[in-house]
DNA sequence: ACCAGAGTTGAGACTAAGTCTCAATAGGAG
DNA sequence: CTCCTATTGAGACTTAGTCTCAACTCTGGT
């Protein structure tokens, strides 16, 4: 999986250097969402000495190129999820961070009808399910 | 309108004091979303003394109460719209900030979907829709 | 009208998120 | 291998947001 995100940023056009190989590799390894906090302590805890600046870059980097898509969590934070760079939707489980991807079979239709109405032209839209995942409602049960 | 936010503070049960109540009219005449260091600023422009964690204070209580809306812009900003208390998502007008309200008619299904296919539990959504407001639209194409 | 006490406030310290600058470095095309 | 440019890390800086605490002010009860 980080042999797929190196790959597109090639693509891209971009120099595939260390830290950005490294940052790829962590990325992968990485369950459900991780914010920008997350990756740089990841970096820092391995001692690759890979800089803030980098890590932001590389996250602007890889939402530009629709790799990882950035997700706004019900706290406010910022958090990120690598997936699909074709257009779609994720369910956040809340009290583990696991992602289910969902495609927007019918949101398109309410974007429609939304733009009928007030005569917006839309752009774009974000949207964002927060729920537990069925683990957790397992775990929870259990106790 | 300020007095319709405050009336909703004090069923809440909290005090109408006079920052609230400032706050509440600088919320009221703001056209389209805001941030809180718009508030902060509007309010330091008419130099009526009120903290920076004042702000933050009632942009919480109000959010709580459903009667502002945390919507999160594409360029990462936090910024807050006034709206009715009952489930509905924005659309956001980007180049004016102009919002236009949308109930959810349709959004259901596709959470209710979302959620069989997952085996989530789902607890909430996020919508947001951005685009060009009916003005935006014409000026862009008269010039 | 008065009072007491809990809720609220502003200042400012503090933390965390994110950006910017710049000299040094390292990809990679040729 | 060489050169040029993209990229890097350090650290200063900016901004968002939180926290603490002594001072203040609502508000309900008298
Ligand atoms: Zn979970
Ligand atoms: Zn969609
Ligand atoms: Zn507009
Ligand atoms: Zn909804």
């Amino acid at each position: 999986m980080a042999r797929e995100l190196l790959e597109a940023l090639d693509q891209a056009g971009v120099r595939l250097t260390g830290p950005r190989r490294e940052l790829a590799a962590l990325i992968a390894r990485r369950q459900g969402h991780f914010t920008a906090a997350d990756l740089l302590a990841d970096a820092e805890q391995r001692s690759l000495g890979i800089g803030r600046a980098t890590v932001f870059r590389l996250l602007e980097l890889l939402a530009d190129q629709n790799l990882v898509e950035r997700v706004d969590l019900p706290d406010g934070r910022h958090a990120y999820v690598p997936c699909e760079p074709s257009h779609h939707h994720h369910l956040v489980c809340v009290s583990c961070g696991a992602i289910s991807e969902v495609d927007d079979c019918g949101i398109d239709a309410v974007t429609a009808e939304a733009a009928r109405r007030s005569g917006f032209e839309i752009q774009s839209h974000r949207l964002e399910l927060f729920g537990r995942c069925p683990r957790c409602q397992n775990v929870e049960s259990r106790q």
